[in-house]
DNA sequence: GCCTAACCGAGACGGTACGTCACGTCTTTTA
DNA sequence: TAAAAGACGTGACGTACCGTCTCGGTTAGGC
């Protein structure tokens, strides 16, 4: 999961009995430095403030001890987000339509909790601005999501609850993107609890006029 | 348009008597200052290592005198953003359809530009990840943007070209989500030429299956 | 008495009737700038702390109207210090020990105006530390107080006072340098009402001319 | 000698576990920055030019390195004075007279070198102008030599050489204050070779024991 | 009674230094 | 060899003054 993993004589021991030499890394210090992080974050402390000097302080750990674990700040959050995040919802399967509400009501969902906690509102924007976090968290964890959703549409294309013709992959941003708006860019948008429902409904039923 | 902007006797004073005091601030500094942060930009100065200091030196400029304008890193990036903001396009107004796909097209054009010029992803990207000038930008830019595109679909109702019981709100998500998502959110996305006249029409068109 | 008098179209004019054009400089606005520095000293506000800008404020003056009088800080403390300067003793002219007694006296209070107040104990020390102002205080107000005492112990030489043989120079300082050193150089030394007389006596003891 | 040298288990900590943590301040930057200073005065830079700044640029050496060590630049200055403070000469002891001349002689010689060198005359200024500094360069280091002067004059007192009615407190300043007054206050002033000896045989000419 | 030059307050301007903080690396001792 | 601790060089932070420079507005002669 991390990034900065290589131990000293890590890769290339022969020897069975003994990969590692030294004393082993210690796993509490692992999680107790990211819940050192979320506790931080839950109290409102801002991002822009939790340098890595004081999250050893918190942590009380010392800042080598970081390093030696993530190559800076990004990194951390990286995991920090990862270890927040919720487990992918379980598909009914019933029919696309009811797949597509339930993927979209769990996008829902992590937006109201963004919203609401603030833990991670803020570190979610910070990763934001930095291209290289925000590749690996979209290639680690957006892209799987946004695959499941096309897979979804695909079974319906099979199953004939789609046009065959259509693009599934702009099929996805049209019922994705319009939540993924309210969720992340629109900070003043509302999030009714029927979202979801309305949003698959309205883009699968068409919206010209009925002929008169 | 500056955050910081307290000087005595600003505009709509009656009093004729002490209008400004002190010397004038100079245009031409402000201007030197946008203009130097944008030649970083496309230096290809990563926005992390855009300090005031640096700027400063850039443009030839004393901190004091930036710190005078804007509060802070942000706001000055919230000016920068504004001033090399594309002007809103011109509505054809031969019908809602073709309205809504020329201001789709604009927000497209956009997108390629923050991903081409490299100028402004990265301002962009900072801004997001500050509440308060995120905030501010939409407000007085994304906002007025998303009216107009209402104000397309609420003609488009009345002149019959939309059905009148569309939630035009969420409408406005439905056309524009899709697009904003892959100009802001999704990173490896692709923007095909004709991707404007495919989302408006599709969406417009309906996507369920024949009837057989 | 100013460093810095020289006003535009000053030297050189040929013409008599007007040596001076424009507005004249404002006595008031002098007084007021030196009173002002007065005043913070008086209040406490260390040396250090009295900036131009400052004293510009307290004044009520521009920064610009300082500059024109005074080239800098130690030159406007060198005129402050002279304007505190208390007037020269009136010496009795009854005998030599006696001029030397009421000289001394006179550094002695100074000493205790300089320790008490507080108003110019760190004028004084600040001075100290720019060799160029305390190059001209020295010039222009102890030099003459020194030459006076010379001149008293010269007039008791002549009167048969002191020994001829005596080089008045080295003279000078033993009689103040006792009491420059308790009032300049030891914060911790006191200063008894009777210690001008016991130094002059003292001093004198060994130099008396022989009793024929 | 530092003032800010708050550091966990300094000296005479009985316990053995844990005397100090952490990387120990190392010695050879403290010499660095102590002989950088040293350096710029030699090359004639002016005190007033002598920022923090540039001593960390000239040692090569963090700021917050100096400031680890030294609460501002007067307590810096102070240890640079102390570092070239010439040793106390020694006493020859074969009479007060003969002691005298020797201490006094070091004075002069002191005079001198901050004439010549102009290293430590501006330091020696700023310190006179910085109370809470002068005050304890007074302290550790001109009050043990004014006691030793003292202590000089009891033993001629006990030894039968000065008049054991004389108040060896102000006579200390009778001795040393002529020899100051040409060294630290009248920068006119001259230091001839003989000038101890005259000042102390001047001095002791009518405070001899008389001959019984 | 006007003209005009210098004054005056205010404050912008390019600089420099302040003292603090965090960065990421390093050097200790202890386990 | 990991770990806590903290020193280290680096460099940005935001503030305060420096001494100079515009501004609009005032004040005095000289015409």
């Amino acid at each position: 999961m991390n990034l900065v993993e290589s131990r000293a004589g890590d890769a290339g021991d022969d020897r069975v009995g003994s990969p590692v030499r030294g004393r082993p890394r210690s796993e509490a210090v692992e999680r107790s430095i990211i819940e050192g992080v979320m506790k931080l974050l839950e109290e409102g402390v801002p991002l822009s403030e939790l340098s890595i000097e004081r999250v050893a302080r918190t942590a009380g750990v010392g800042k080598a001890t970081i390093y030696r674990r993530w190559s800076g700040k990004e990194e951390l959050f990286l995991d920090v987000v990862r270890a927040a995040e919720p487990p992918d919802p379980v598909l009914p399967g019933t029919s696309m339509r009811d797949d597509l509400v339930v993927l979209l009501e769990a996008t829902r969902q992590r937006g109201l909790l963004n919203r609401s906690s603030a833990i991670l509102h803020n570190v979610f924007a910070q990763m934001k601005s930095s291209p290289k976090i925000w590749n690996a968290y979209h290639a680690t964890v957006v892209a799987p999501r946004r695959r499941a959703g096309i897979e979804v549409l695909r079974r319906g294309q099979r199953d004939g609850e789609l046009r065959a013709d259509v693009d599934v992959d702009l099929m996805g941003d049209l019922i994705f993107g319009p939540m993924l708006v309210r969720t992340s860019l629109r900070p003043d948008a509302d999030l009714p609890e029927d979202l979801a429902e309305r949003i698959v409904d309205t883009v699968l039923e068409g919206l010209r006029p009925p002929a008169r």
